[in-house]
Order: C-alpha cells, then structure tokens, then sequence
DNA sequence: CGCCAGGCCGTGT
DNA sequence: ACACGGCATGGC
C-alpha cells in the first residue's frame, strides 16, 4: 500500500494556483498595453487602490504623458498634479522621473534595451531606483519586461500564513522567502511558460487576496479552503 | 466615519 | 537586523 506523505508548501501552492486559475480565469492583468504604461502603473500603485490609479493614468492620457517622451517634458510639478489621485505623490513623481532619467543615461531612451539586460543584473539596477523595492522591480521586470520572476506581496504573506504553508518571516527576509517558495512552486514548467504562470499567479493572490484574506478578517469561505495538505502522490 | 489600497524609505533601537 | 511611522489620496 501506499504511504500518505506531506506534500511540500511548494506543491501545495501549485495546488492552490491551479485549483484559483480555474475558480476564476484569466486575470489579464496588463494584457495590451503599452510596456511603459505598465511601468507607471507598477509605481503609481504602490499602497494604493488600482481604481485611483486608473484615474491617475488617465489624467496622464489627456496630458499626452504615457510615454517616456511625455514624462521626461513633463515639469516636477505638472507630474505631481496629474498623479495626485493615487497619491504619495512627492515620492512617486521624483521617482517616475529617475527611472526615465536611467533609461536615458544608460539605456538608450529604450525599454528594449533596459529589458536585455541580463535578469540579475536588472533586477539590481531597478532595485537602486528611488521608490523601487522588491516587489515594485519584479512588477516591471514581469509584467512589463517579460523576465520570468515571480512577484510576491503581502496577500501572498497571508495566504502563507493563514494555510500554513510556511513560517513566513518578518523584516527584510519576507519578501524572498514568498518570492522564493513561489519559485520552487512553478520549478517544473518551461522557462517561457513560467513567465505566464508567474503572472497569472500573482494577480490570483491579488484577487482572492481582497476577496477573501483581508487584514481584519478570517477566511470565511476562502476558496483555498480545501484540503490540500495531503496526497496519495505526487 | 474608519479602514484599506497591486510599498517604500528614513529613523530609532 | 528588525520594528515603526510617514508618505497622500480616494473608494467603500
């Protein structure tokens, strides 16, 4: 007879993936547009609702600013009152323009060229931008530069927790401990594909995140809420 | 009204 | 190394 064995967290949270994929669908967070926009509203939702982001974009939009040309003539303070619906803005603005400063000075004006450069190495220059942390230089590198790393966040943290799946750690560790066991989740799949499951993922930690995982609540009728911690095999 | 949002950073211990 | 508070605004 067979032995029941743990499944590993990793294999447990490709369970869940799978099992939240097929719950609710395609995310198609970011599906067409531009890769510039994607960087902007990477920054512009940092801590803030996507819907006030929305609004700060679209400002944008009517100003002729989605681009990299638009936001390098733009002056600090036109910047500012355009992006002021999503707030933080005398962080986010500064930090908009250096980013489009770095592109300039040693990237040749082009995203193309930014995203050539070699993942580490990228992820490392994008995480020495003003306003830029983890989870902010895995958005870009993602969804707009098409590099396969994972993003994590804190839903994901919860999710962790509340399912066990891990000991998620505190301070400057929490970030890679999710980031990685998200890793070693999507391991098995081809590199190409890993980029899409990545993406996927992240926006379905996002989604059942608000829905059913918020700060101040339980996991009343989580969707996760199945038992997943055991198997025949694996 | 209070809580929260697709985080990051400076400061204090 | 980690905890903590500030950052700005708006939706619900």
């Amino acid at each position: 007879m067979r032995r029941l064995h743990r499944l590993e967290p990793e294999h447990r949270l490709r369970r869940m993936h799978d099992h939240l994929a097929e719950a609710y669908g395609p995310q198609h967070w970011w599906p067409a547009e531009a890769p510039f926009e994607v960087v902007l509203g990477a920054y512009l939702t940092q801590n803030t609702a996507w819907i006030a982001v929305e609004r700060s974009l679209a400002n944008l939009r009517a100003a002729g600013a989605l681009t990299i040309e638009g936001i390098r003539a733009l002056p600090l303070g036109e910047l500012r009152r355009l992006i002021q619906p999503s707030g933080f803005i005398t962080r986010k603005a500064p930090a908009l323009k250096a980013f489009v400063a770095m592109l300039d000075a040693e990237f040749g004006s082009s995203l193309d060229i930014l995203a050539a450069t070699p993942t580490a190495a990228l992820r490392r220059r994008l995480l020495a931008l003003p306003g830029v942390g983890p989870e902010t230089a895995d958005a870009i590198l993602l969804y707009a530069l098409g590099h396969p790393v994972p993003v994590a966040d804190e839903y994901l943290a919860r999710i962790a927790e509340r399912h066990r799946l891990i000991e998620v750690p505190n301070g400057s560790r929490r970030y890679d401990a999710l980031a990685d066991l998200t890793r070693r989740a999507f391991a098995a799949d081809p590199t190409q594909s890993q980029a899409r499951l990545f993406n996927e993922f992240h926006a379905l930690t996002v989604v059942v995140g608000k829905a059913h995982c918020r700060r101040t609540a339980l996991c009343e009728g989580c969707p996760l809420a199945v038992d997943l911690r055991f198997a025949s095999s694996f």
